[in-house]
Parts: structure tokens; C-alpha cells; sequence
DNA sequence: GGAGGTAAATAACATTTGTTAATTAATCAG
DNA sequence: CTGATTAATTAACAAATGTTATTTACCTCC
């Protein structure tokens, strides 16, 4: 059962049934193999994306072809489109699955539509801005408030299974250094503590 | 008349007359001086900030005392203590005028209020989220793409207004560099382009 | 098992930043 | 206007990162 599921987002954990169940006739269950290409720049991807199982990496290129992960969202977590879903524009990022994904797809437009009638829908959609936005300050302050190896550290320390199943190459560009400078600050971390 | 001003700000554009009279119950009008501590780490600060002139900035404190800019926020800009609004928890930011300011302060808890008694003001708050939403989005794009350069370059051609009216000490530590870093670059830059 | 391909580690060198200190410029109070 | 204070620049050196290339480890597919 749908609603079953919908529990193990904390964002859903209080909704009404009968919530519950307009949510879930706005939504539907999709798969992605690892390494599946979710969404890419230019979409429209009209889907908020709740994640039951499985990673997916948002990341956007830079002018010289370069990969920069912007995201990591894991399995609990709840992620979109930030283009399509606040500015209904077309994506800026690339969404990738890490991990074979097993997600619940939310309709953005029935969600925006049912927000406007409906005050609990509107209230869950301002739960959800509140804590992206708690996210967003929090990855801010990291790269303002933190050097690259302090950066590793911190997410050694609070997002171990991030370091166990998202590849090197996508945790450095998260970290905002290079491959080469990630392995080294692994081996001055090892060495040290 | 506080309506024509809060015209000043987008976010209020669209408020019917009636709306904007609730909103300037809850509003009053206040200054600070040029250097004035407006909140500090501990605070609670329960107020949203409409800045109608002068600058206010955002900085938290590093464990050996630095200072690090997370927000600058000019005229037509709206700011608050992002974990009393959020979480409503004590400040962790301080919030120093850079400027002499001329603000209005609306109350978070009567905002909030009004927000779960009338859709129109929760719609302004999701709005108010969205907008703070995309600017952090921004901002993590700032810094995962872009080196210290080019940020400075970002910078320069998007907020002139920001280089001009606020110290090279604050900028420095807003771009994530040192201030004898910035002055480098400024250096390269002035030299090269 | 072996070939091919990708990821990660390592090495060497250029570039940038951080750090500390000294100098110059700008600002403020009296 | 002047002395004192703070901000910004410059200099010199250490440390970290970026870049490019090479080596090693790992994985997949045949």
C-alpha cells in the first residue's frame, strides 16, 4: 500500500489519510538502474522525487565540459528539478542515479494545484521549502565556514554512508576539489587520525 | 503611508489593499546605524527584515574567531535570522549593518500566525521561500563552480553596487578568500581585463 | 583466465591561496 | 589639521590545490 510507503518521508508523516490519499493519486512508483540518467539540462522534469531506495546526484557542467555535483540525495531524502519545480523553468542540472533507485514520482503541477486549494498541501509544500532551505544554508556554510579537508572530515564524521557508496569522483566535486586533491586529503586524514 | 513602501518590495507587489493593511499591523519601522549589531549568535531575533535603504550583512564566527560573510543582503532585499525564522531556534548568524539602514520589521510570530489563518499570507511565505531557495541555490552554484576569480568576476558584473558599498574585508570573506587574496586578485584582474 | 576500460592513487610541477609581517592608503576623533 | 586607528596593498614564504601524466587497482565482458 501507497500510503505505507509515503511514511517513511518525514515530510508525510503527518498527513491526514484522506491526504495521504489525494498524494498518492497524484503519484506514481518508477525505477532507475544505476547510472541512469534522470533528468539533463534543459528538461522540463515535472516531478518531485521522493527517494525510497538509492542515491541520485545532481550535478551541472561547467563551460569547459567539467562534471560539479551540486547534490547527493539518499534514500529518505526528497529531491526535484530546482529550476523546474521554484522557477518552472527548464533544468539547469543533470540528475543521475548512484544506486539502482526505487522512487515515488509526485506530480509538480497537480502538487502546485492542489497547494492552492487545498491549505494542508500548502503547508506540506512550505515544509518542504523549509527544509531545503535549512539544507541549502547548511551547504553554504560549509563551503564559506570550511576548508576542503575540514569539508571531507565533516562528511566522514556525518554522512559515512555518502563516503561508502557515492564514487570518489562525484564526493570531490561535492566537496568542491579535484579528484587528485580529495585522494590526497584521504591519505593526510589516514595518516593523521 | 507604510503601503506605498512596501510597494518597494517585489515580494509585496501583488498584496490587495486589505492584505497590506494586515501586513503593516504587524510591521513597524526601524534604523540602525552603521556598524550597529542588530543580532547577535544566541539572539532570538524575531523579526523579518525589509531593507529599504543600506546594507546589512550576515556573518557567523569560526571556532578561532574569524569572521565569515554568509549574507549580503542591499535595498529591496528581505533578510532575517535564518534559524529563528526556520527552526525557530537561537541565532547562530550575527547580522551587522553595514550602512546606516532603514527597515521595516515584521513579527515572525504574528507572520506566522497570519499565515495559517489566511492563504494569501502563507502563499507569501512560500513565495518568500522560493525566493531565498533560488538565491541559495545560487549561491552553492557560486561556489562549487566557480574559483575565487571568477566569483570576484561574477561579482564586479552582477552587483557592482555590492563592491562599491561594502568593505573589501566583508567581500573577501563572502567569496571565500582571504582579504589579501581578494586584493590579488583585483590586482590580476585590473591588470588583465 | 585475459583484454579492455574505468577509478583511484601517486608523482612532478605550476599556480593559487594562506600566513605573517611590513608598508601604504584611507578614515576618524579631537 | 593632525595623530591615531583601521583598511588595503604588497612582499616573502609555507602549504594546499590544480594540472597533467603515469601507475596501480578493480571491474566487466568475452
Amino acid at each position: 500500500m501507497l500510503s505505507q510507503i509515503f511514511q517513511f518521508f518525514k515530510l508525510f508523516r503527518h498527513l491526514s489519510l484522506s491526504d495521504l490519499a489525494k498524494l498518492q493519486s497524484i503519484s506514481r512508483m518508477a525505477t532507475y538502474k544505476e547510472g541512469e540518467l534522470i533528468a539533463k539540462h534543459g528538461d522540463r522534469f515535472p516531478h518531485i522525487i521522493a527517494i525510497r531506495k538509492g542515491i541520485i546526484r545532481t550535478y551541472e557542467l561547467k563551460s569547459d565540459g567539467e562534471e560539479r555535483t551540486t547534490r547527493l540525495a539518499v534514500d529518505g531524502d526528497i529531491t526535484s528539478c530546482s529550476a523546474c519545480f521554484m522557477a518552472n523553468k527548464p533544468s539547469e542540472e543533470y540528475l543521475e542515479a548512484v544506486e539502482d533507485c526505487k522512487v515515488i514520482l509526485i506530480s509538480m503541477d497537480k502538487f502546485k494545484r492542489l497547494a492552492k486549494q487545498n491549505i494542508h498541501f500548502m503547508s506540506l509544500h512550505n515544509e518542504g521549502l523549509e527544509d531545503s532551505m535549512l539544507d541549502a544554508i547548511e551547504r553554504i556554510r560549509f563551503f564559506i565556514m570550511m576548508t576542503p579537508e575540514e569539508r571531507y572530515a565533516q562528511l566522514l564524521r556525518k554522512s559515512p554512508h555518502l563516503i561508502q557508496r557515492v564514487p570518489q569522483k562525484y564526493l570531490a566535486s561535492y566537496l568542491g576539489v579535484t579528484t587528485v586533491s580529495l585522494s590526497r586529503i584521504r591519505k593526510r586524514i589516514s595518516e593523521s587520525g
